[in-house]
RNA sequence: GGAGGGAUACCCAAGCGGCCAAAGGGGGCAGACUGUAAAUCUGUUGGCACAGCCUUCGAAGGUUCGAAUCCUUCUCCCUCCA
């Protein structure tokens, strides 16, 4: 092949292999890199590594899992680490505090629900997976050492959450400066030449570089992705802060969740979650700027397209449908959920805690208080309720139920 | 190993014998307004068939008519010294 159109290509790559990306380090290693694996017809190797901390994935894991796939795409070999052995430390990574070490049971049901989510973004049949339990466990005290000594506390303590946690004299077992060697050796044994992980995730893949050069590898190229923000627009996403989106949601669920971000993250989101193109991308915020377009209707766009990569078009169409006859038109969705009840009077806190409609009969007083619950569409401010014939129940903007009343 | 300080609800933080289901802030939820965005205002924020009762101030015991508050032991964390 031509010197030119080798080039050509390297630069076709590095144009896709940069949307989004936050940094790529060393960017010229990895022109290189490509140059080298076009030349020869050998695929790079792409490595991820995850923790299988959480049981489920959302949006926020996929931003990366994007990224991978892109080099799928492209003719590359990933390879996907599913920490099993890591995960009994827990990264340390953007952490102020020690992570709860996880049981093997936990651990093997998170690994399990994981590449079953994972593979709605990835190619299944072009994906190595690997548990680095496969050579972490092996690993004796002495290789433990002659890893260990291969990298400085000063080195450590460099990073921000430890040398803050330091500062604060807030406790760092011993084990947390394991962690990063780990990863970093998980590449050495994959010989890797690309590391894909969010921006906190720097330092562990600078670890893997130094030690990939400390065992005679050529080091890997960090390629990091921006952390996103979650549908709160201000802090990441994550389950725990409650602020997220599941591959596994519902479409309807999806659609709702995305209409409530905030307007300054949908061009993030169309950038790091969607396939659209980003000339289209560079349009639709153009647009928005002049204000020839009402951020609301490019929402329910990034809506749709979200939902067709994790459903279908279809279902995509269906949950815009029945968001704007929610919350456009103010109106009772006809596809909720029906009970049938005996006819009579009920004490409603207990009735919309039996039906799942609030967490607690308490708070179902309170919303009857504050005039969160509706009977067919009217605000009603009793805790009693006679049920007759077929009602709609609402509590809030979002939960409906229809009740039947039997014989 | 020695000396001292601390642990309060989702988070931060006040309370230091009864008026404490526990101030204040953040966050959450709901209402109004809207584009289920943001901003703003208002209410609410342990559970229970609820003007009452039950559980909750790191854990377990104890003192007291009465304990988040006092005592004992334990656990965890921090600071200083070694």
């Amino acid at each position: 092949m031509e010197n030119s159109s080798i080039e050509k290509r390297v630069a076709e790559q590095m144009l896709l292999i940069s949307r989004g990306a936050a940094e790529i380090v060393p960017e010229e290693e990895m022109r290189r890199k490509l140059y080298m694996s076009i030349k020869e017809r050998k695929p790079l190797r792409i490595k991820l590594g995850l923790d299988p901390t959480a049981p489920d994935i959302h949006l926020g894991h996929t931003v990366v899992l994007n990224k991978l796939r892109q080099f799928q795409d492209l003719g590359h070999e990933v390879h996907l680490i599913i920490g099993d052995f890591t995960a009994r430390i827990g990264d340390p990574s953007g952490r102020s505090e020690t992570r709860r070490q996880l049981s093997d049971e936990e651990i093997k049901v998170n690994a399990a629900t994981y590449q079953e989510q994972i593979f709605k973004i990835l190619d299944e049949k072009k994906t190595i997976v690997h548990f680095n339990s496969e050579w972490l466990k092996k690993i004796n005290l002495a290789d433990v050492l002659n890893l260990a000594s291969r990298y400085t506390v000063a080195r450590m303590l460099e990073r921000d959450d430890f040398s803050k946690r330091y500062k604060d004299g807030l406790p760092i077992g011993i084990h947390e400066f394991l962690y990063p060697l780990m990863q970093g050796y998980d590449s050495v044994v994959l010989q890797s030449d690309v590391e894909l992980g969010g921006t906190d995730q720097k330092f562990n893949l600078l670890v893997g570089r130094s030690l990939q050069k400390e065992y005679g590898y050529e080091p890997q190229v960090a390629l990091m992705m921006p952390i996103l923000e979650g549908i709160d627009g201000v802090q990441k996403m994550s389950k725990s802060l409650g602020n997220y989106i599941g591959v596994n949601e519902d479409p309807y669920e999806m659609f709702g969740k995305t209409m409530s971000i905030p307007d300054e993250l949908i061009i993030r989101y169309f950038e790091l979650l969607t396939r659209v193109p980003l000339k289209e991308i560079n349009d639709i915020e153009n647009a928005m700027k002049e204000g020839s377009v009402n951020p609301r209707d490019i929402k329910m766009k990034l809506a749709r397209e979200i939902i067709s990569i994790y459903h279908s078009e279809e279902e995509a169409a269906k949950a815009e449908k029945r968001f704007k006859l929610v919350y456009s038109q103010r109106d009772i969705p006809d596809d909720i959920p029906e009970i049938v009840t005996e006819e009579g009077e009920v004490w409603l806190p207990k009735f919309l805690h039996d039906n799942d409609m609030v967490p607690s009969t308490s708070e179902g007083r309170r919303m009857i208080k504050q005039g969160a619950v509706k009977i067919n569409g009217e605000k009603y401010g009793e805790e009693k309720l006679m049920i007759v014939g077929s009602m709609v129940i609402q509590v809030g903007k979002r939960k409906f139920v229809k009740v039947n009343a039997g014989q």
